[in-house]
DNA sequence: GTCTATAGCTTGATAGAC
DNA sequence: GTCTATCAAGCTATAGAC
């Protein structure tokens, strides 16, 4: 990689901002190019692979995020309320306050490959394994753990989704707020 | 309209499919006419207007069905949580217990005109007032009674997400099972 | 009302110069 | 590592026969 016109950080970032907006099938090359200021036959000298490439390297990217920003600081020590809001306010920044959709959402539309669609299945799965220990933590049985779990999953989703239509993010930063209570809190759900 | 290939009917159900599946940029023209057995030509015939035109014709007709499904049962007499309870079951029905992504998701991301967008945004606008109101029914106040009716498109939209990646509908069933205790019961949220 | 045929553009992808 | 130029295939849309 000898003077690359943009670093391999910023690339996939943009990359990936592309993907994450419009999905997998409408993410056309002209769009990358622009997105990126790289001409398409650059973008395959940094992707060989094509589209299915640079979706692959988004994923990957977007797992090593969750790994780092989620489930190293979930599974730390201290109270597990106090985890679950560092984690909130990592999801908050990720998600730009609400106004970004989710990736995992907007890839796991048709159009992509299996292994794609498999890639985005195995990181929701794993947010969600994660977010069912921090509930078990937190003293909920391994069932209420697990629905707990999904909960806050579908209102985070739900909200991305409230935010992107109606173009309101507050929402969103309620539920972002209540992922404490919900995930750890004693209240039922 | 002499002798038609496919009823109107049928016709914008099979357009819609497309559309709720696909989204509207990857829903093509050839997607489309293999959908509904019409050669494109025919499909401008029906659609003077082109894809413009058929996402138009989509949106007006899942705009009646909410009128009518929705909208109209949740003004009836009765007692609220009845009401709910029937609305409930007309959802569960029309997203198929959660096999099928919904349309103001779907057709809300980049790709189609501003006027798709604010269609979008009117009718899912529409079910949050029509949810609003059947709560302030069930005796919440103005604010919460929004709230309320927020929450239930949050969870309706987040686990049909949930849904689609994951391929599990169980959390949409428990979404559906439980709106009328979200809109009109007396726990609090 | 439906069809075949086609126009003009965009897409994903490749070849080869610098 | 990036570029211009190009290809075949797909796209939306239209013309005109039946």
């Amino acid at each position: 990689m000898a003077h690359p016109k943009i670093s391999s950080e910023d690339l996939i970032g943009r990359v990936a901002d592309v993907f994450r907006t419009q999905g997998y099938q409408a993410a056309s090359l002209s769009r990358i190019s622009q997105a990126t200021g790289l001409e398409k036959a650059s973008l395959y000298h940094r992707f060989p692979g094509g589209k299915e490439d640079m979706v692959a390297a988004v994923v990957s990217n977007l797992n090593q995020w969750f790994q780092d920003q989620v489930f190293t600081p979930l599974e730390r020590s201290g109270k597990p309320a106090e985890r679950v809001r560092f984690v909130a306010q990592r999801l908050r920044e990720f998600y730009a306050d609400g106004s970004k959709s989710c990736a995992l959402d907007t890839l796991s539309l048709p159009g992509g490959s299996a292994a794609l669609h498999e890639a985005v299945r195995g990181s929701l799965a794993a947010l969600l394994q994660a977010f069912t220990g921090i509930a078990r933590e937190g003293g909920a049985s391994g069932a209420e753990a697990r629905e707990r779990a999904e909960q806050a999953i579908i209102e985070i989703q739900g909200s991305l989704v409230l935010a992107r239509v109606l173009g309101d993010c507050k929402p969103f930063h309620r539920t972002v707020d209540r992922l404490p209570e919900l995930l750890v809190g004693s209240r039922s759900i």
